[in-house]
DNA sequence: TTCGTTTTTTGACATTGGTCAAAAATTAAA
DNA sequence: TTTAATTTTTGACCAATGTCAAAAAACGAA
């Protein structure tokens, strides 16, 4: 809870009575690797902060699993589109690792909304650095070839192949998984 | 300023007194096609509103412009990362045809976030529609073929395509501007 | 440890889409 | 109009990457 919070300060500080709301919201999960958060079909009614492990998010596509994002320590993690529209979810959240989560209901966190400003300017400034990161990415994605692509993630995110089978990295990165090994190779 | 609220009340309803104080924000800008908005290396401190025409944001890479974004009627308009970071813009805004707009900078939407929890909500909503807008585009570029990405254009958005010019099209989906041109031409 | 499963690597080949250069078509300006 | 500038198309060629199949390596469970 403390690791969380810190966190959450992280973005934006909040008062006490703001602090207490969400203390009440948030339910401490532990999953062990495999599990599932979601499967697609489903309504995702969760939001989820990720104190320890890792998990990816996967569609299907050609009965081929694309992994479009990653889960670490500190993210925020949920079905985004399915969460803000009600609709159910095309994508899958998996386990890479076993993960200690906290996690807090749409509901809850609509009526916190609702009660206090400064969480409503808390989630404003979580979405602007989310979207940030996934303008980033997308830039960078386009144009690179599939080895720039792989420097890249050497650089800024080595603990994605450290901790995440080949394959999933491979559809992260939009190539295919004997591309990403032919190019591993060479280093 | 008619148009804007009532774009505005669309994605989130105001009371009387934000309206006001939003209204005494928003400027009118009247520009000709080929105008900057915006130009590389400077930071960018307004957002916009875009009640008609057409606009492009591009950056340069290795002498190319790649156009990554599109603005039309109704769209807001920023260049984001330097507008929520202040950091130095590396992209170029520039307008594809005469354009009306609203502006507004961001201390002044700073103070009215301050002022007004629900205009706060506002923003927290707008982002959330965007968020979810770049995260379609970018599941559904990668994987695809150029001609998939050029039909999916036709589907979704074939307004681009009737306002902008076939190199700026090509770059905003990923792929030279011959090849767009030889697929489009067997249709 | 050993067997079976999953993951990763390697090879051969096909194909998409990029590049460069030039021609054609369109648009804008004089 | 006529000319100049810009945009789009076409052709020839080639490099990057995907696909399919099989071998090798790594991992897990019994």
């Amino acid at each position: 809870m403390h690791h969380l919070f810190s966190q959450i300060e992280n973005y934006h500080p909040l008062s006490a009575a703001a602090k207490e709301a969400l203390q009440d919201c948030f339910k401490k999960i532990t999953l062990s690797k495999n599990e599932s958060l979601l499967n697609e079909g489903q309504v995702c009614k969760q939001l989820y902060f990720l104190e320890k492990g890792a998990i990816r998010g996967f569609y299907n596509l050609d009965g081929k699993e694309i992994t479009h994002w990653f889960g670490f320590e500190n993210d925020f993690v949920t079905s985004f589109h399915s969460f803000i529209t009600g609709d159910p979810a095309v994508e899958n959240i998996q386990l890479l690792e076993g993960c200690v989560l906290w996690s807090i209901s749409k509901e809850q966190l609509t009526q916190l909304l609702d009660q206090f400003h400064e969480i409503e300017r808390l989630v404003r400034i979580v979405y602007e650095k989310y979207y940030i990161r996934l303008e980033e990415r997308f830039v960078n994605a386009q144009f690179k070839t599939a080895k720039e692509l792989y420097e890249n993630l050497l650089e800024q995110t080595p603990h994605i192949l450290e901790r995440v089978p080949l394959g999933a990295v491979a559809s992260y990165l939009g190539i295919s998984q004997e591309t990403l090994s032919r190019i591993r190779g060479q280093f």
